[in-house]
DNA sequence: GCGTAACCCTACGCACGAGTAGGTATGCTC
DNA sequence: GAGCATACCTACTCGTGCGTAGGGTTACGC
């Protein structure tokens, strides 16, 4: 019988991609626990065997979700902010690149954000993956500093490099939510507030005299 | 016979707090869906029943947590933040008494913005009580500039708002994984990224004129 | 054209955990 | 010290959802 197959047999390659993206806006939708390998299965168009065949369990493809979204947010970051231009260039091209991936990619920031962070398993990846960034500006700022001849403690720098990587996750959060917004200002608004106020206070200026 | 009985009887005021420290701290512990009732029960010291008899299903216990600690929370920065004094020193009151909360009550911390944000269901219970902070930071940072004859428009306010918002809970989160660190100091850092870089921004100072 | 490997399915077993039924003991009031 | 409310328990039911067993079908090499 010639019972046209209702849908088409794909390569592992692409099926496999079909499934992220549908796991991806499952977590997103209702959270790691909440969300079932059926539904996965139903929105990529598949039966759940499959994708156990192909991504394992469920810790399993909430993992590989986590590695792919992540390593897109790392790349656009990296490719944007090239290491050989001076601090507050690559500041302004990082933060761009980084709201661009938030606006493009929503559902993979929820999840990367908003869910890997309260379940256990996760959060130790996920707070390696913000280490880093936290190390690169941190860096960034230390090079600018040092290149008008001051310095500062590493705690210090690093716990301000903190309070910026959350200001800008933050405002990505808000982006998140407000469609509407424009990335490019959000980004222009964060470099504002982050090169401003880091830069003043790392050079000496202080609101009240820290009195440690 | 005389059993000793293990442990007393217990009036229900006393034992709906122990209920509700033990719901905290396993929430904290392991979020929302992986916690369980029983495990609620038996570290409250008694049996599951009697948490649906005093406080009822799971998503009513949570959100008993949610209620309790976000009244503490606001209730300490409300308490210390008051109204008429001027806006620097009001922020800078407020500042050290939520860093100062945070320090005293992690796992209630934890609760709060790492468990009920990425859960559906309570997620816009906690999005409403962000909102009343940033609103209330706005407030001070429009009253601290029309001191100085200078106004702004409100979207800017609100964001920027937002991102110092993120940037103290950023500063929490790395509060509540070193316990070694000294609240008060943070407070300090955080108030001098906030009062300089918001400050200078909103005072028409800017990296890069925004070119909207 | 025939074997074989890759793709894909229906239909289950089974554990875990939310919520409850029904009963016991203890203190308090009159 | 009888009656009653309140504190508390053990021992279940039952739904839900992870993970799998076992089998069918399409394409591709030779």
């Amino acid at each position: 019988m010639s019972t046209a197959p209702a849908f088409k047999r794909l390569p592992r390659a692409v099926r496999e991609q079909q499934m992220l993206d549908a796991a991806v806006k499952v977590f997103s939708r209702r959270g790691f626990h909440a969300a079932s390998m059926d539904e996965i299965a139903e929105d990529a168009g598949i039966s759940k065997p499959m994708v156990y065949a192909y991504l394992g369990t469920k810790e399993e493809v909430f993992v590989a979700c986590l590695h792919r979204e992540g390593t897109r947010m790392m790349q656009a970051i990296a490719g944007a902010a090239a290491p050989d231009l001076p601090a507050d260039e690559r500041l302004w091209r990082g933060l761009r690149a980084f709201f661009g991936f938030v606006g493009a990619y929503r559902d993979g920031w929820a999840v990367l954000y908003r869910q890997a962070r309260g379940e256990q398993p996760f959060a130790g990846e996920l707070a390696t993956m913000r280490a880093r960034l936290v190390e690169v500006v941190a860096g960034m700022l230390d090079h600018a500093l040092r290149a008008e001849g001051r310095e500062v403690a590493g705690t210090d720098l690093e716990v301000v490099a903190y309070a910026l990587v959350g200001a800008t996750e933050s405002l990505a959060d808000w982006l998140a939510d407000h469609p509407e917004a424009d990335p490019e200002k959000t980004a222009t608004r964060m470099m504002n507030v982050a090169w401003l106020g880091a830069g003043q206070l790392l050079q000496g200026v202080t609101w009240r005299p820290a009195t440690d």
